[in-house]
DNA sequence: CCGCTGAAGTTTTACGTATAACGTCCTTCG
DNA sequence: CGAAGGACGTTATACGTAAAACTTCAGCGG
């Protein structure tokens, strides 16, 4: 009698095949040239169809020792941006047979403080933002293949690193506000420490200050439209020239900017400019459109995850920055003359 | 000689405490009062300590016949509001020592169209929401346990079903404008063949209908900022009187609807009121802020994690819709007087 | 006619874990 | 004082799969 309830394993297939299970597994794994007759695979084929069968993942990972599947490891990922990340690595990874498996680092998760715990599933390898910065020693312990997205070259982790050309971003930033004849800057800074935004911070410096007369005063922020507005207010209403021009660590942050330049009055972009970074959804739906530098999120997703089954199979990860790409449109305009 | 370049297991744990692997799993697995001495017990765990030993899960969830994993089947993902229902299900799976994997529905995923397959993991369960439609009937075929977020209730599935209460959300729209007198509708909606819009445009018909001397004109729109900017610019330019409010299926097309009536010289909210369905960044970000109903994503992870946690012990998952909340912003009032 | 090769399978084993079933002692009580 | 039971383990087994090692047999060249 056969077992009721239970899902058919390749044991079942066998018996209603009328063969060994050896010869379902060599069958359904394609390893059958030369080992089985062609009628034979055909009838495995049929009965495995009949019975519904499906292989027992967890079986088949205990027995390769592998599992095909990965850890995306990301901040939160209540962002558009590591959405897109999320769904480049995972077209990805589908297209090599891989599954991804999500640990969203900080507050958002459980008590489950340890990403290999909370992510039940047996790891391949890891994929890791730098943003995600409290999961990293964790990460660290573990001796599992690591691609990091948007780190410093340089880090002490020693592992392959996929980057955005952010620091191409802000230079093209940097010119296109310099080329309008902007002199005095407000970096409105994301108050994450983060890699990622130490090179806005230090590439915008450099740029702006290799022009003569140039003044950059920054005031960090929260990641919040609330937030940004606030510190944005406040830089705004400081003693001293009102700055010409407000470049914004992302487009959020552009948001609240947008909100503190409309409670005091300034139009933009006739009294002020102002530039986001990242190319959000937000960033046509206020007004006027943000300029902003877009960020190819799934682009950076996919190519991480390329990274790192490059790294799987022995292979050496591509090299080279993602490109990045202002977008003007019509935040921006020229200084008011004084 | 001890294999070098292999990850520790429970045997060598033993090996090295001096006791033998079944020892090593019952002090692991707190299953010892009685069985093991407590010396024994933190020899045992100090050896896995020093060893960095973690469980193989692949043999785990082979051995136990389940795999502490569930899937949730979303549509796309690249939207702030499955961010959150994804944060909030996975807060819950973690406190019950539960991972979840993620099956994006549509165009994203690569040409793995079977769920299944995609999420290389052995699952015991599955959270989906009814816009992921096309996966749908994948789903059907396998006999795992399954609750439905925002699906109807009658669903051909005979799945559990958790709900937003969505219809009381609209009512809430609706009551909103009539009483501050709209009595012209334009209806921007969703063209998404999904129970969840169904509803809206069901309930919004049965609570202005009831209203004598009212009229609802109904716009479909994909949902995207500039694809509702086109339907509704097109749908105020039409012949006839011009509705004074504008209900939105939800915040993104609410955006597009903004841009609409500012091409058309419209001011909101004095000229038309537009309301949208969400409460996403966007709502506050837009000038006005957008009148629009706060669904509260996490809470709805969190819930349908439950009720298919529920499911998974056997118990009956529980009953009642998610409250909803109209939060009145800037976007909406009084029509102008003929 | 013998031995060899290749086709077509089958038998067996290992992956690492959890737990049922089975041994020891040592204490304790009728 | 004998037996019963607890305390403290160990041995053995099964989960479902993949693949290495083995068997059988037909055909064929020398």
């Amino acid at each position: 009698m056969a077992r009721a309830s239970t899902r058919p394993t390749s044991r079942d297939v066998a018996e209603a095949a009328g063969v060994s299970q050896a010869a379902v597994s060599l069958v359904l794994g394609e390893k059958w040239r030369g080992r089985v007759s062609a009628a034979t695979a055909e009838r495995v084929r049929e009965a495995a169809r009949t019975l519904g069968y499906r292989p027992n993942l967890a079986a088949r990972n205990l027995r390769l020792g592998r599992t095909r599947t990965v850890l995306l490891v990301v901040p939160a990922l209540t962002t558009e941006f590591f959405a897109g990340v999320y769904t480049g690595a995972a077209r990805v990874a589908a297209a090599h047979g891989f599954g991804v498996v999500l640990y969203p680092s900080p507050e958002g998760i459980g008590p489950a403080r340890d990403p290999f715990a909370s992510a039940q599933a047996a790891l391949d390898g890891v994929l890791a933002s730098s943003m995600a910065a409290d999961a990293l020693t964790a990460i660290r312990g573990d001796q599992l293949p690591l691609v990091m997205l948007d780190s410093d070259p340089d880090g002490s982790l020693g592992a392959a690193t996929v980057n955005l050309d952010i620091t191409d971003g802000v230079r093209q930033v940097a010119e296109h506000l310099l080329g309008l004849g902007h002199r005095r800057f407000l970096h409105l800074a994301a108050d994450v420490a983060s890699w990622t935004f130490e090179i806005r911070a230090r590439e915008l410096a450099a740029r702006v200050g290799a022009v003569p007369g140039t003044t950059v005063r920054t005031a960090p922020a929260p990641i919040s439209i609330e937030g940004a507005r606030a510190a944005a207010e406040a830089a705004l209403s400081a003693p001293g020239p009102r700055p010409t021009a407000i470049v914004c660590d992302d487009d959020k942050l552009a948001a609240g900017a947008y909100k503190a330049a409309r409670r005091l009055g300034l139009r933009i972009p006739d009294d002020i400019s102002v530039t986001g970074l990242d190319d959000l959804a937000l960033a046509t739906a206020i007004d006027p459109e943000l300029t902003t530098v877009r960020l190819d999120a799934e682009l950076f997703g996919e190519r991480g995850m390329q990274a790192l089954l490059a790294v799987l199979e022995g292979r050496a990860p591509a090299r080279g920055d993602i490109p990045v790409e202002l977008v003007v449109r019509g935040s921006t305009a020229p200084p008011a003359v004084a």
